[in-house]
DNA sequence: TGTACATCAGTGAACGCGCGTTCACTGATGTAC
DNA sequence: TGTACATCAGTGAACGCGCGTTCACTGATGTAC
């Protein structure tokens, strides 16, 4: 049953790509190994062929997820279409395609230090780019780093407060509704 | 065995006040019944008596941490002071007796009706709260909802994002003392 | 280039474990008279 | 008020189940000659 070492890394690839979505439409918890290898069309036995651990996994899986949203990113033309994708009603419906810090912020905060690094250097990635994106800095203003942490907080929480609550609550898009309007705002004119 | 009615009530209570602080530390997965049980002083099997099921508890422990979060803000005496307890490291550190938004809003997400709809309204109510401590609409700018929203949002995401990311990361003392200034920026002047 | 053998990706059964929930039981409390 | 019995909060063993991980095995690939 041996294979290909190219078909071998492919395969590996497919299950970490996997995990990205999985993990973050259902959370760490949610995902049993088995669940992943089968939907990557595998048993479960050879997972630790390729991992050290599910956890070891669940650090990849994340950077993998932080890789996507950058080029999600990379695809808006300015802060404000990237708003209205991040915080739009198919984002709110699609987690396992959106952003990992909405998803996973909160079990993240109980995962091992590998996992929380990776979460961190994907997060302060972000903030970065949002921050190169923002319009230079005015006097009396805050610094651009402060705005730049102010748009990305209020990203994360109003996706996964929106999130929690239920799906017919008015709240569900005023939450996304308000912050596209306070944030797209802040986004303009320092 | 069997006790005083008021001894059952109050046993029940204390189930419900350690559920409320432990699925915060923990997050709902991480609390199993019998650990619970164990911590308020009795066995596992007398859980059913009180509730009719693990996610029972949880809507009702939820609404019990919103309730002490609300007790909170009730002892602060303005906006500022609100944010200075809120994004402080101590609030970092003790998930358990902080914002239940910041410790569960995401696995709320997978849970039932119940919980979401417990969580929404717990919610609402902070919102509420905070846009009442803001000051007057200015012309030009965003209704007082609008603002509270973007202040709630903030320091939800915030506090979680903190707590994602190592506790020796410069990242984890930055996103509190950013969103404290830029919130409490917008919580003096529209 | 051809042959012999070591490697190792994937298989599927098995492991120990902890989970949510059920249940027969206990005995003090609550209640009907 | 006193007595007899039903109730039910709490006990602790047991249930079925799914989990992460391990392991002996397979057989095509990779490699040494």
């Amino acid at each position: 049953m041996r294979i290909t070492k190219a078909q071998a890394q492919e395969n590996r690839d497919r299950v970490v790509g996997l995990a990205a979505e999985m993990f973050r439409d259902r959370g760490f918890d949610g995902v049993a190994v088995s669940d992943l290898m089968r939907a990557a069309g595998f048993t479960h036995g050879g997972f630790y062929n390729h991992f050290a651990s599910k956890e070891a996994l669940a650090a990849e899986a994340l950077g993998s997820a932080w890789t996507q949203m950058a080029h999600a990113r990379g695809r808006a033309r300015d802060l404000e279409e990237l708003l209205l994708h991040y915080l739009s009603p198919a984002a709110r419906r699609a987690p396992g395609k959106s952003c990992p810090a909405a998803a996973l912020a909160g079990e993240v905060a109980r995962q091992g230090e590998a996992v929380r690094t990776v979460f961190a250097e994907g997060l302060e990635q972000m903030i970065a780019e949002v921050e190169a994106g923002l319009p230079p800095d005015a006097e009396g203003g805050l610094p651009a780093h402060d705005r730049a942490i102010g748009l990305v907080t209020r990203m994360v929480g109003a996706l996964m407060l929106s999130r929690a609550v239920p799906d017919a609550s008015p709240l569900a898009a005023e939450l996304l509704e308000a912050t596209r309007r306070g944030a797209a705002r802040e986004a303009q004119d320092a």
